[in-house]
DNA sequence: GCGTCGGCACTTGTATGGAAGTTAAAAATC
DNA sequence: GATTTTTAACTTCCATACAAGTGCCGACGC
């Protein structure tokens, strides 16, 4: 596990729920392997009270499976929990984009399109920069609403998602989510609902097509009862 | 608070959630106090543990509020969250609704009017059963598109939304939910998403109306910043 | 050799005490 | 009397200890 410094402000539970969501999301805990909460905490070098706390927030997800008794499982890659994780995203989202229509404010335009150039910037550089980029940019839609609870509960969902993405991230078609963002910036701009819709649409539509590619790739990882 | 025995195969951590989520939902803790976790820990016959584990788990929702080194506060009526509540059922329940159109099969069907049958008989009987009723054939919809995991999501932050709802069953209006649920229900029966859509939409405009007459009666309960 | 039982090593669930921090009232000072 | 400082009583957060359940592994009977 990659440990990271403990941030000051944070508590050890917020310290560990980052650091395990983080390895999980970048499969440096593979799926299927059982951790436990006293190793952890040795690792992260707290008591397991504040990890048990973050591996509880985590099963709600899903994510992890705790087994009273035996151990916690980091879950297998579940194409059925990334269905969902998928479905609430595009359906949310869609809905949010076409508001972003009537609610942004010039600022928010800013926002996204500083978003957009550092985008631009770390691309083919930095994959791990341009997915938090990435989740940024549709974080800055979800405040634009005014739905950051919202945006909370998806990603939480979202995690079975960016494990996949993860994978996926050395394909070259993923370089297109940029383009893919700018299209729906320059609809919000134009205040075109229909417009931003589409664009949204065919930006989640590329993660449809990734998906024969990553299960056959990498089916060690995916869970036995949707192979 | 009123204590409900606890369920054999349910955890103390499980325990305390349930009834303080009940408790929270009944408006039987009102909005705005404060609950300490010793003073729940005592009432249930727990140690502090898992209550605390519990409000964590209602602070995710925000439902509570946890003020560390303070207290644990009991949210206020908050429109904004009550919003996005009603947004993000509205948004995934609409879906769903259209691909339960595909989805259904008979088991399924019989399943929903057998809820029916039951809302129906109690109507004007037990508006609680009727809460929990109306609940359930939300469920079935979302186990009819295999999206348990989203369902759990959207009952999360539709608590803020259930306590209004409490408010509002004394109103007559309310028992058209019934009727609505039964239209619904026809339209995935001739599997016709477009009558599905309407008639969910139709459903979920009603506690749009409700807002003002709840407002105007409630106020004691509703946060001071949005009013 | 095979099946069963018992105990040990391990896990998570929970209880409890102390640490750190906040609040508000009491006490001291002006 | 008004204002500032101290202090005491509260809270959650976390560390630690114990309780309870699970599975493995060897011993034993057959």
């Amino acid at each position: 596990m990659i440990i990271t410094p403990k941030n000051p402000n944070e508590t050890n539970r917020e310290y560990a729920f980052r650091v395990i969501s983080d390895n999980i999301i970048s499969l440096d805990i593979v799926p299927g392997s059982m951790i436990g909460e006293q190793e952890v905490a040795s690792e992260l070098g707290l008591s397991r009270t504040p990890v048990h706390e973050a591996l509880l927030e985590l099963s709600k997800s899903k994510i992890v499976d705790i087994l009273p008794q035996k151990g916690c499982l980091v879950s297998m890659i579940d194409p059925d929990l990334i269905r969902e994780a998928r479905f609430l995203r595009i359906t949310v989202e869609t809905a949010l984009v076409e508001d972003s229509c009537e609610l942004a404010k010039e600022t928010d335009l800013q926002d996204l399109e500083e978003n957009l150039q550092l985008q631009e910037f770390y691309l083919q550089k930095d994959p791990l920069k341009l997915l938090t980029l990435d989740n940024d940019f549709h974080k800055i839609i979800y405040r634009i609403c005014n739905k950051m609870q919202c945006h909370y509960m998806v990603s939480l969902m979202s995690m079975h998602f960016d494990r996949v993405r993860s994978l996926s991230l050395h394909s070259v078609k993923d370089l297109k989510i940029v383009s893919d963002h700018r299209a729906i910036f320059e609809a919000i701009k134009k205040k075109d609902p229909a417009a931003a819709r589409a664009a949204f649409q065919k930006h989640m539509a590329r993660f449809e097509l990734d998906w024969n590619i990553i299960s056959s790739e990498y089916k060690q990882y995916i869970s036995d009862s949707n192979k």
